[in-house]
DNA sequence: CAGGCGATAAACACAT
DNA sequence: TATGTGTTTATCGCCT
């Protein structure tokens, strides 16, 4: 039902909102649930115009930021000499989508013409930016030459040496700061998607991709785009480091003073309204400045002592421009780099895969974060996935997979966590990510609570813990508070794996590590768990582990009563699902879970006919390791067990 | 196509 | 009574 329903909104959202004429005649028909097989461009951008269109509104916004950082370099001597803003050469109506919209634009061009005149685009406007820059710096000389007949020099630091090697660590400061303004872009790129910035003809995105997956896209990317207009750059910088752990780009260390919010037009992000754009968050944002000011006044006072017109601010400017060049080219290639990869991704599986390439997406690229070991079991090829040799690494990523590859399709989310990503790695990985941005995380209840309760060195949690473990650890569970906490109630109850155990205090959760291990590979024997294996990673390996895992969590359940032993005992290391080198690690003794509070009553759960199955497949994989302790019909062995 | 699974919604019971 | 907690049932979509 609220699937139905939010899907059809999204349908019609693009038509409603922003009825612009690229798709007059396209109503929510075009994406129907069943997603329309053939590849019916006619009237509609393809997947490829669509990524050509999505990389012009990147470069357009990219253009544009960095317009406006460059006017931003002039705004110092601009505040400080009250000179009339000058005017940037740049045809701004080249750069902004005033004059033409990107959906005309695109309508009107072919892709291969839009990226012609794209690239046009950006000559010219470096070319201009230079010329800018030149004259600028020309101005600012002899700005500099009178300032100095004045006599107003400040008797700051004028050694030609440490001018020069400030300068040289302010060229690698913002070299940095640009690298990570060009991550931004990405990320803008991404989120531009549906940013407002134009009328996004949902309906002809891929085919593949169902309602359901462009709502949980939009709403992801609404989402983060909230998410990164809010937050701080630090936050957005831990965002972006976790979107990219793989970028070729190597990511400067965080450093507060983002180029970030570095324009002040109307148009830019309104929180910068009225501020600076050389200072931010109580800093002054020059580069390699960071001077604090606690107020405007202040800061505009220590603009304009530490930073006149000088020799070192005209070499910066320099510098800037050079870097704001160098940005742009880059911009074009990891551009280009970013349509191949989607391109590939959307064309699909049969196609040898180049694979390895790490994906770097997309649909946001905060949700990207590809851990290079994660198994894209959401990605469409699970076909190739099984020939070709997946190595043990894993290569997509869970969260890709689930709800942000728009080309993947339905996919679910428990398909990542089976076998394929250890929940607990990748939210340590990504922790920051799924701390920050909303999105949803790649696992399923059952899979996140049970991390929740293995997060503590108790192994238990009460309700109301977990419930905050949610929210602590994902963004995304800080909203439909009443969903997802009646699916958590759900499934502590239903799953067998949670076992409620009263103490003193009242009622705490715990994990049989045994139940839940048996649970994932529902009852696949012979050719289906090989499969799966196969498919998630290297089977032996998972294989070992898993029999490792089993073995190692039905020991301890043997010897001690509380069976919640278990828990810790296998997946904490990792596996989470099986993939980790059967980590046997301890669990055995110390743990703490053998805290006095187990010994209180606890609920069993009724036993689901089916259940008989228990022994069999249990012993299935891991008959060798002794007898094996059937999990629920051990419960009762425990003192205290008190039945409903 | 059937069945399993997970997500979601909702009703209900019980305790505080 | 309201709220929180737990259980159960139903439904839907996806996958095998």
């Amino acid at each position: 039902m609220m699937v139905e329903s939010a899907s059809e909104s999204i349908r019609s959202t693009p038509t409603s909102q922003n009825g612009v004429g690229s798709l007059p005649n396209q109503s929510e028909s075009c994406v129907g649930r069943e997603g329309a097989g053939s590849g019916d461009t006619n009237g509609e951008l393809s997947p490829a115009e669509l990524l050509h269109f999505q990389q012009q509104q990147a470069l357009q916004m990219a253009r544009q930021l960095l317009l406006q950082q460059a006017t931003g370099l002039s705004s110092p001597s601009s505040t400080d000499n009250k000179q009339p803003s000058v005017q940037v050469p740049v045809s701004v109506a080249m750069m902004s989508p005033g004059m033409i919209t990107p959906q005309q634009m695109q309508q009107i061009l072919s892709p291969t013409q839009l990226q012609a005149v794209l690239q046009q685009q950006q000559a010219l406007m470096l070319q201009q930016l230079q010329e800018y820059y030149k004259k600028q710096q020309e101005q600012l000389h002899l700005q500099l030459l009178s300032q100095q007949q004045a006599g107003k020099q400040q008797p700051k630091e004028s050694s030609l040496g440490n001018k020069q090697l400030a300068f040289q660590q302010q060229l690698l400061q913002m070299q940095q700061l640009q690298q990570q303004h060009l991550l931004n872009l990405q990320r803008q790129n991404l989120v531009g998607l549906q940013s407002g910035q134009g009328p996004l003809p949902i309906q002809s995105l891929p085919q593949a991709v169902s309602p359901s997956d462009l709502q949980q896209l939009l709403k992801e990317m609404s989402s983060n785009q909230e998410e990164s207009s809010k937050q701080d750059t630090v936050d957005l910088t831990t965002s972006i480091t976790t979107s990219f752990p793989n970028s070729k780009v190597s990511l400067p260390t965080i450093h507060p003073s983002l180029p970030n919010g570095q324009n002040t037009r109307r148009d830019s992000m309104s929180h910068y309204e009225s501020s600076h754009p050389l200072y931010g968050h109580g800093e002054c944002r020059w580069p390699g400045c960071e001077a604090l000011c606690e107020d405007m006044g202040q800061f505009i006072k220590h603009l304009n002592t530490e930073h006149a017109l000088d020799d070192r601010s005209t070499a910066q400017c320099r510098v800037q421009m050079q870097v704001v060049q160098q940005l742009e080219i880059q911009l074009a290639k990891e551009s280009e780099r970013l349509q191949a990869m989607m391109t590939h991704l959307h064309m699909r599986p049969s196609e040898p895969k180049p694979f390895s390439q790490p994906l770097n997406l997309v649909s946001s690229a905060s949700h990207n974060k590809m851990s290079p070991d994660t198994f894209p079991d959401g990605l469409p090829q699970p076909p190739t996935s099984a020939t070709a040799p997946i190595t043990p690494l894993r290569q997509g990523t869970s969260v890709i997979s689930s709800s942000s590859l728009p080309s993947v399709g339905p996919v679910r989310r428990r398909i990542v966590d089976k076998f394929s990503t250890p929940i607990s790695s990748e939210l340590a990985q990504n922790h920051e990510f799924y701390k920050n941005a909303e999105v949803r995380p790649p696992f399923t209840y059952a899979s996140l609570i049970r991390q929740a309760i293995l997060d503590t060195p108790d192994r238990q949690l009460t309700l109301n813990e977990i419930y905050n473990w949610f929210t602590r650890m994902f963004a995304y569970f800080r909203r439909n508070t009443a969903t997802w906490k009646n699916a958590v109630r759900h499934n502590l109850s239903l799953h067998k794996c949670f076992v409620r155990v009263e103490n003193v205090k009242g009622a705490v959760w715990t994990v049989d590590e045994l139940e839940y291990q048996k649970r994932r590979p529902p009852k696949m024997t012979g050719p289906t768990l090989v499969k799966n294996m196969i498919s998630g990673l290297g089977y032996s390996a998972l294989n070992a582990s898993y029999q490792a895992a089993l073995a190692e969590s039905s020991f301890p359940l043997l010897n001690s009563p509380p069976l919640h032993n278990s828990s810790g005992s296998v997946l904490h290391g990792g596996h989470d699902d099986v993939t980790s080198t059967g980590e046997p690690g301890n669990s055995n003794g110390s743990s703490p879970r053998l805290s006095p509070q187990y010994s209180q009553s606890i609920h069993v759960k009724e036993e689901p006919a089916e259940d008989d199955v228990r022994p069999a497949s249990l012993s299935a994989p891991t008959n060798q390791t002794t007898v094996l302790p059937e999990d629920r019909d051990i419960e009762p062995e425990t003192p205290m067990e008190d039945l409903p």
